[in-house]
DNA sequence: TGAAATGTTGGGGCG
DNA sequence: ACGCCCCAACATTTC
């Protein structure tokens, strides 16, 4: 047994349970200084947006709190993250940063240089897969291609091993003194305006949460989600989006527990999904912000200041689409918007507006409490078609019909909106543009 | 994880 | 009893 100390890094795995970096410093017999670094810069141009900062200050104080129940306690700092980094190294004399991989082409092109710098400090630098199934790189089709349509995708996912359990909390040993800490309030995370009353309302973030919520979903929900996912009125859903996103519940954690459960396929199939956006934007880093087919790029999108005032009113959830409306205002005040409802909201802003995917793409990234640049980028780019696997831009939603079919009884519609105004556009006409568009594109 | 347009079929009304 | 028409229901094609 060392009595040395190893830094474990925590970025988007705010969670002890199925952690693997921290559960291996330990292992490996250290004393650990669980620390986070708030770097948004670095992440440029997808710096954590207004919701999902709000979210974060309430899951590190989570953090803060479970891991001080054991004797540890969770540094925060900010500033460039290899700078810090070597700070701490230096404070604590620690011999060994413990980290999660993040598959964010930002992220892991800094990572890489910090991992590099610190070994050339002779520093030992290990880094786990603490958020996917299965390594990104690991998955090639029979012709040593990456996968581009998603049934492919998951069949081949299923054969593969899932054997490896999710790893326990382990039992903490932390040194006789920490570093300073900054106070969570001084890194400015709550946003002036107050966007985050819905949120706090809404939500409760934190690692005990997501496993609560995983329960409820076990118990109660999943027996009938494919009947009930789809229903924006109901919680059909398990809600856990924005638990998975910092990681405050593992995707392996929930394969474990809901794989020999009736009926759980649907949703681990969305899990799946999941997996496949993060795979889809390590293959292709360009697709934040690019259509991954190339020929999107002369797509006719209307930019004139007609299309800008229009995107205002679908930001406000004043389209005069009553689901559309719903929805944008579900996200304006809670953070969130059910699944169904995204894709009719983006589909109106793409199709029937003509605005480009990256336009929404940027909105949802600041209002979603589970803003996930993997799952935002391919959720637009296959509404827009331009994306892998995407419905074909012909594929064009009714509003109108969307909420006879999944909101019969209007009870969404009324939950989130409670006047009627004139929609912005005519839902035929624009339907026809956006054909004429698409054809336009083909030719 | 679409919707509209178009085509086909078959049952029932009715002369 | 038969042919014709209508149209709903379903299937297929097209965008």
């Amino acid at each position: 047994m060392t009595s040395t100390k190893a830094l474990v890094w925590f970025r988007s795995d705010l969670r002890l349970n199925d952690n693997p970096a921290l559960y291996h410093a330990i292992q490996k017999g250290y004393q650990i200084i669980p620390i986070f670094i708030w770097a948004p810069d670095e992440e440029t141009p997808w710096a954590p947006g207004a919701a999902s900062r709000v979210w974060l200050h309430q899951s590190l104080a989570c953090l803060h709190q479970t891991l001080k129940d054991q004797g540890s306690q969770l540094i925060l700092r900010h500033g460039p993250s290899l700078e810090t980094l070597k700070k701490l190294i230096h404070e604590t004399k620690a011999h060994a940063v413990f980290w999660n991989r993040r598959y964010e082409p930002a992220v892991i092109a800094r990572d890489q240089e910090i991992k590099k710098s610190l070994k050339e400090d002779r520093i030992d630098t290990e880094s786990f897969n603490g958020s996917l199934l299965f390594e990104p790189w690991e998955i090639k089709n029979k012709q040593g291609q990456p996968y581009q349509v998603f049934t492919a995708y998951w069949n081949f996912i299923q054969s593969l091993d899932f054997s490896r359990s999710p790893y326990p909390a382990p039992p903490l040993s932390s040194p006789t003194q920490f570093p300073k800490s900054e106070s969570l309030e001084s890194l400015n995370l709550i946003p002036k305006i107050s966007l985050d009353r819905g949120i706090r309302h809404t939500w409760s973030p934190g690692e005990k949460q997501a496993r609560l919520l995983l329960q409820k979903f076990k118990n109660a929900k999943i027996h009938d989600y494919t009947e009930m996912r789809d229903r924006p009125a109901i919680e059909g859903t398990s809600r856990l989006s924005p638990y998975l996103h910092f990681g405050e519940i593992s995707p392996r954690h929930i394969w474990e527990e809901l794989k020999h459960q009736k009926h759980s396929l649907p949703y681990l199939r969305q899990i799946v999904w999941r997996e496949f956006s993060y795979y889809l934007l390590y293959q292709y880093p360009h697709t934040s912000t690019e259509p991954l087919r190339a020929e999107f790029k002369n797509f006719a999108w209307d930019t004139s200041s007609e299309a800008s005032a229009r995107f205002k009113k679908w930001q406000r959830g004043e389209t005069g689409f009553a689901i559309v409306d719903a929805g944008m205002r579900e996200l304006w005040e809670t953070g969130w918007m059910h699944n169904r409802v995204r894709m009719i909201a983006a589909s109106f802003l793409v199709k029937d507006l003509m605005i480009p995917w990256q336009h929404g793409a940027q909105w949802f990234w600041d209002t979603l409490v589970d803003a996930d640049l993997a799952n935002n980028t391919m959720g637009w780019q296959w509404v827009a078609g331009c994306g892998a696997d995407a419905s074909p831009f012909f594929r064009i939603f009714n509003p109108a019909l969307q909420a006879k079919k999944f909101d019969p009884q209007n009870t969404y519609i009324q939950q989130w909106t409670h006047e009627n105004t004139h929609p912005i556009v005519d839902h035929e006409i624009q339907r026809q543009k956006a054909l004429s568009a698409y054809k336009q594109l083909k030719n």
